[in-house]
This record gives structure tokens, C-alpha cells and sequence, in this order.
DNA sequence: ATTGGCACTCGGTGGCCCCGGGTGCCAGCG
DNA sequence: CGCTGGCACCCGGGGCCACCGAGTGCCAAT
């Protein structure tokens, strides 16, 4: 659709609006009565019958009203829907998230509670990209005799823990002189850049003690490398049980979708990261069967990671997009 | 109900198993179809209208088939409900869950995932309760210029981190000067009985440091009182969706009730604590109105904090029952 | 105590009809 | 030319009704 003729964008918002609210298709009467038009229920009828030709609505059996296709949530995001500013409640809630501080994955997890709570939708945050993330520190501590907690920071405030099983028989210092040689060798390297430090590190200590380093030197890739990228946090899938009606198709597919988190972190992976440039994907754009009746309204933030919503197609695209982009935008400044 | 007249039971059984199965009520012709009882339809029509005369049967409309009500479930969980050992595969996914080790709440957050996934309910797990546990170590990293990382490991194994904002100006070796005198201070201590040990290491310290004792010793004391007993992890929410028709009322105040927690909290509290004591709380038990169709499946683990799956009423007992001891039996000998 | 038989009940389903909101088209008007 | 009022038509949904069948309770017989 071209970007002209704004009435007839006004009646798909129009139509897009009065749909979400009533989960009914809506004809040209009950349009006239909910909206201020300012023209006959015959023009409104015409200009639906040009929507429908562009594709934008259609009829779900004939003469009764129009709903809106996916090409028409799109037009409806690209051309009418505008950002609403928050109300100040939620304001509030948003910087009362983030003053309380607490580490990132706290901040993470409190974060995307409060972004379904807001949208009523299911709400996901990728785990910060740790591609270019440097390592700040390293921490042993031995938890038992033969167990050994290993913390890796990174620049980004990043913390990851593991304990892993250890020989028996060293002691706290002698973790503790690892501790520092580890953090010589290691600290300021890119966390995916760890085996050149350690492998230089192993030739320079007595063979004696090398058991020990590689036990520790494998724990510490591992941990760089597990949640990497990968990880999603998600909140409010219990929001799918209020709009399960709204999935016409069942929902068990779906379910396995979130469930996988793969088709998730692919669509992520697809997604523009530059921070709160907010991107709405819907139904078939999604490219994922199970996903056809959903809709997914996604920002980046922090670098190149990914906070989004999900929903069904017919969701409330405007409190959605300005959540999003609000939410986003606090959380990169936050981490900056 | 009392626990004689075997064949009432078996009746009884069948009814809960049928129902569970088809969502339907259930009459003495479809049960024989279904059962071996070995008597005839008007022998079960008998012995129904006693159960419903005792009440754990009820019909929804007059001459309609019958369905349990919380009393029959509740006497079908206690005299009727057998142990099902687990499937090998099942059995094989806990223990891959447990050799994988990782740290505490790493091992709990898969627990509870598999526990959703193979009881198709929503999980939940409390945290370990950590009213007993001694302070092993305390860690103080030097994040950034005002920010300092405070790590708290209990000998439980159990690590909680916060970062914090702290005055600037002062060296790492500040910082691990601090740590080995806090470490002399609390090591060993109980996690509840910070205030003295904190207050004792305050008056040895120059007055010019005290400050800084001051900035850690809260935030030590916070996270020690933080998610101390209270948090709940929680997994398979979704799984609400596709048993949402289950719940003939709204699942809106459901849905509040898992966002607060705080009566799934109260419902901890008065559970059994004994590892691997299944308690099952069914309906009007859970002694709340969003819950009056819920049923809870839930049995202790480690020392004294619970794993549990909630669902509707008219839930897989059997499976759920079996499933969570052998969770919670895995994961309480894990933990030893 | 159990059973086969029988009369009775009543919720659910399917057929039917009507209603109302919805459409498309067209002629007329500013 | 675009908009409007009017009109004929369409059809899904709801209300009504009749029927069917699964289910019940009771009773006499074994």
C-alpha cells in the first residue's frame, strides 16, 4: 500500500484497534459508532473494500466484517501505529527496576518480569552478548576438599559461577597463587579467546603442578563458552493461558517453540541490534509454522543483545512497541 | 471413607482414571468398557451411589455420569494411587540432570524444567532453605572504579552474588585486605547471626577504614537476608495454557496467585519437610480461592525446602505423585 | 450380595427459522 | 469526481424444538 490516501489508513487503524479490543470482526457500522470518521458508512465500506483488495483485511466469511491480515498489522505498525508515551506508573516502575541495583542477571531477570507484567505477553530477554566481552577477573575458591568454586567476571559486570570436582589434597593457597597467575594470564583477553593465555600459561609452571591448571584451565573455557550467547530468560508464559483463545490453532506447538528457545534465538539472531530501534514481526514473517498466529515485538539493547515480547498476531501493538522501546532503552543506558 | 470394601476403591479408581483421561464424566456403562471390575453395570451403579453418598463422587447434572469431587481424588490419592516406577527414559533423564553438575541454582533451574516437562504441570522449586547454613567464604572483587562484587558461598554450596556501589578510591588490595579480615570475622558463622561478628570487626578497625567496613557489612547482610528462604523458581507456566479449559473459572487470579508467590510460600511452610514425602493438597486444601481447582504435588528435599508441580484438580496423580519423590529423592541425595 | 430388566430423566445434537449486522452496487448530489 | 443515502441480498448465530442415547434408580429373581 502506498503511504497515501491517510484515511484509509485511519480506517485499517481503525479497524486494527476496535479488533484487538473486541476480538470480533468489525463492520462499517460499529466502525462509525466507535471512531470519529467524519465521512458515511458507504465510504468507509468503499475504502474497506480497497483495503481488502490491497490485502490488508479480509472478511473471515462473506458479508460479515473484516479482520486483519499479518499484511495488515504490518501496515498498521508501520504507517499508524505511533509511539505512546508512557503513562507514569509505569515510568516508575521502570527506574524503580533499575536503582536497585543488584547484579546483571538480577537486573535481567527483574526486568523481564516487569515487561510482561506491563504487556500482559510473554516476555523474553536474551542473556547480554558476551562475544567481545573481555575478562575482568577470576576467582577459585575451594568450596570442599574436592570441590572447587571457579567465578569468571567480565568487564561487562558480567558474573558466571561453576564448581566443578577437583582432585583432592590442595590447598587454599595453592588455589590461591593459581588464582593470580590465572588472572595474569588471562585478564584483558576476550573471553572467546582463552586457549593462546592458558596454553602459555601451562608451559611456564612446573609440570608438577600442570594436573591442577588444566583441571581448572577446561572448567574456565567451559564457562566462558556455556551460556555464551545462547541463553533466553523469559517471563509470563502463564500470559499465554489468558489468550490461548486467541491461537486458534492449538497451542502445544507453540509451547515447544518457547520451550526450545531455538527458533527464538534465531529470530534474534535476525533481528537489527542497534539499541531501542524496536522491530515487529508478525505471523508468517516469523517463518515459523508453529509461530504463524503470533507476533513478536522485539528491541535491542545493551550491545547486540535482544529484549522482546511475544504475543498472538492480534495484540496490542501500541503499548507494546512503546514498552518495548521504553524498557530497552532504560536497561542499555543502565549498562553503559 | 473407610478403607474396606476393596472393590469401591477399585470403582473409584476407575472413575478418577477415566476422568482424568477424557474430561467427561463418567457412567457405569463406559466404566465396564473400559475396566475388568468383573460385576456387572448395576452391581457399579450400586456401589456408586454409595461413593456419592459418601461423598467423593457427585453428578453435574441429575442422570449424567459421575466425577470425583476433591474428596474422591483426595481418597484416591490416599488408598488407591500406586508408586509407578519411572519409565527408563525418564529415569535417565534425572540422572543426566545430576551428573552435569554446575552450581546449586544452575542444578535446581534444569530440575525444575525437567520436572515441568515430564508432568506436563507447572513445576516449582523453593530455594534452599538457608536458615541453617554457615558462611564459608566471602569474596570482595574490585569491579570498576564505585562498584564492588560481593560474593557470599555458604557451606552448602550455595553462591550469592550483588554488586555494589561503594565510594571510590580505594586499591584492590584494600579490598582483599578486607575480604581476609570479614572472612576471619564470619567464616563459620550462621548466616542469620551476621550483626554481632559484623559489629565486633568494626571496632578493630581504624576508625578511617570504617566506612568501608561499613558499605560491605550492609550489603553482606542484605544478601544474606535476601532470597534467604523466600524465592521460588518456577518452570512450565506455559503448561497452564493448554490445561487453561480445565479451570472452569478464570485463570486470571491462577495466574496472580504463581506471580506473587507469596501463597505457594505459605503453602511451603505448612508441608511436611521429610526428603522425599510426597504431600498432595488438593482443591478447598489449598485454602484459597484462586486455587479451589488446583491440586498440588509436592515433597521435600535437602533440608527442609520443597519441590512441588501444581496443575488442575483433575490431574495425572500417578505420575505426578511418582515423579516428584523420585525428583526430590535425586536431588536431596545429590545435594548430601 | 449380585444381577438382568425396565421405566424414566435430561443434556446434547441436529434441524429449522428468523433476525440483524454486514456487504455491494447504484443513482444522485455537491 | 468523490461522497452519500438507499436498497437488495447474504449468511452466521441464536432461539426453539424434537429426538436420541447414555445414564440412573428401583425391583424382583437368583
Amino acid at each position: 500500500m502506498r503511504g497515501t490516501d491517510p484515511r484509509k489508513l485511519q480506517i485499517l487503524g481503525a479497524i486494527v484497534e476496535d479488533y484487538v479490543a473486541t476480538r470480533e470482526p468489525v463492520g462499517s457500522k460499529s466502525l462509525l459508532e466507535r471512531h470519529e470518521l467524519g465521512v458515511s458508512a458507504a465510504t468507509v465500506r468503499n475504502d474497506m473494500s480497497a483495503l481488502e483488495e490491497e490485502g490488508l483485511i479480509t472478511q473471515p466469511h462473506t458479508s460479515a466484517g473484516r479482520v486483519p491480515t499479518d499484511k495488515g498489522y504490518r501496515a498498521f505498525v508501520d504507517h499508524v501505529a505511533a509511539i505512546k508515551p508512557l503513562s507514569t506508573p509505569e515510568r516508575r516502575a521502570i527506574r524503580a527496576l533499575l536503582e536497585d541495583s543488584g547484579d546483571v542477571e538480577e537486573l535481567l531477570a527483574r526486568t523481564v518480569r516487569l515487561l510482561a507484567q506491563l504487556t500482559q505477553q510473554v516476555a523474553m530477554v536474551q542473556y547480554p552478548a558476551r562475544r567481545q566481552a573481555r575478562i575482568r577477573h577470576v576467582e577459585l575458591v575451594k568450596v570442599a576438599e574436592s570441590l572447587l568454586l571457579v567465578v569468571l567476571i567480565t568487564e561487562s559486570g558480567r558474573v558466571d559461577q561453576r564448581t566443578i570436582p577437583v582432585t583432592p589434597g590442595r590447598s587454599a593457597e595453592h588455589y590461591a597463587g593459581m588464582r593470580d597467575a590465572l588472572n595474569r594470564a588471562v585478564a584483558g583477553r576476550e573471553v572467546t579467546d582463552l586457549a593462546a593465555p592458558l596454553g602459555e600459561l601451562l608451559e611456564t609452571v612446573p609440570p608438577i603442578d600442570r594436573p591442577a591448571v588444566v583441571e581448572v584451565s577446561e572448567a574456565l573455557v567451559a564457562l566462558a563458552a556455556s551460556r555464551a550467547e545462547g541463553r533466553i530468560m523469559m517471563a509470563g508464559t502463564a500470559n499465554l493461558a489468558r489468550s490461548a483463545e486467541d491461537f486458534s490453532r492449538d497451542v502445544e506447538p507453540l509451547l515447544d517453540v518457547l520451550e526450545e528457545q531455538l527458533v527464538l534465538l534465531r529470530l534474534f539472531t535476525e533481528m537489527h541490534a542497534s539499541p531501542g530501534a524496536v522491530e515487529v514481526r508478525i505471523g508468517s514473517e516469523l517463518r515459523d509454522q508453529a509461530l504463524n498466529q503470533a507476533a513478536v515485538v522485539g528491541a535491542g539493547y545493551g550491545a547486540g543483545s535482544h529484549v522482546a515480547i511475544l504475543g498472538p498476531s492480534r495484540m496490542d501493538y501500541v503499548t507494546g512497541i512503546s514498552t518495548v522501546q521504553a524498557i530497552a532503552r532504560y536497561v542499555s543506558r543502565f549498562l553503559a
